[in-house]
DNA sequence: CTTGACCCTGTGGTAGATACAGGCTGTCAA
DNA sequence: TTGACAGCCTGTATCTACCACAGGGTCAAG
């Protein structure tokens, strides 16, 4: 099949087909005699692979990671547990501290419900009070990173 | 005060303040007769107030827009609600995909638990079956966006 | 007089794509 | 035959929000 017809059937971008094998996550195809990407099923199997990994969150390094792994079917997999296991670990972080970021933008709405001038608005007097250090009505802010 | 006590003050990097300024989000500062720049308190408010809309999650688009918003301070703050109120949504969507994505990699990790080799390894098999689209042991995965 | 801590500009890199520019190939209809 | 249009090619630039240099200037202390 051509570049076209694999990205639509893994659903993804042409663009990012062709940007995954420069990336050398997906093997080099064969070309036809116009020099159009050829694929096999086998390319669908290592694309679909991909952006599954993807949409498990992983990064492309931690996919190339396992894409080695598939090919060394001899060793432990310790390795794998681990990868998953540091993965979660950063899913969960992230879901943490998300969640926190959630009640802070809620109680930072509240602060203003009426139509009124800018001048009077909560949220605007919130977040230059914080700015200015005079602490802020709604809760305490934590530092960006 | 020079580019490096403001940093440090507002608990971000030089370069960074730097960039604040290339971006037009800080006011550009007076330089000292030998080019350093001479930041007052007024840009110790300006970045905290950028840090602060940063460690809410808002992009620099936002902030800028919060900042036009606090230089006009007749207009009505109903847009400012909106901006906010887009932001809740944006982490809400965020909170829910990654809590999804969490139960998808416990389920997962679940499937290896002991140290086997990767030929038995039902990570690897299960990420494998999915992309050969043979459907998978432990949930239904979502697609990348 | 040298060391070391600052500061300057400018450029390039990160992740994971996305979006062209500019050009070739292939197929269909008028 | 000609023209339109979809699809493919390479290469480069763009996006976010910075971080990290390189290569150089400035300044106070020892």
């Amino acid at each position: 099949m051509r570049i076209g017809e694999i990205a639509k059937r893994s659903d993804c971008d042409v663009e990012t087909v062709r940007f995954y094998e420069r990336e050398g996550l997906l093997d080099v195809p064969a070309r036809e005699a116009n020099g159009y990407r050829r694929y096999s099923e086998m390319h669908l199997v290592q694309l679909n692979f991909i952006r599954h990994c993807r949409s498990l969150g992983m990064g492309l390094a931690d996919v190339r990671t396992l894409r080695s792994f598939q090919a060394n079917p001899e060793l432990a997999c310790d390795e794998i547990n681990q990868l998953i296991d540091g993965q979660i670990a950063r899913i969960h972080q992230q879901v943490e501290s998300l969640r926190l970021l959630e009640r802070q933008l809620h109680m930072l709405r509240d602060t203003c419900h009426a139509n009124q001038k800018i001048s009077e608005c909560g949220i605007i007097r919130n977040l230059t009070q914080a700015a200015e250090g005079e602490g802020c009505s709604c809760h305490p802010f934590g530092k960006p990173n």
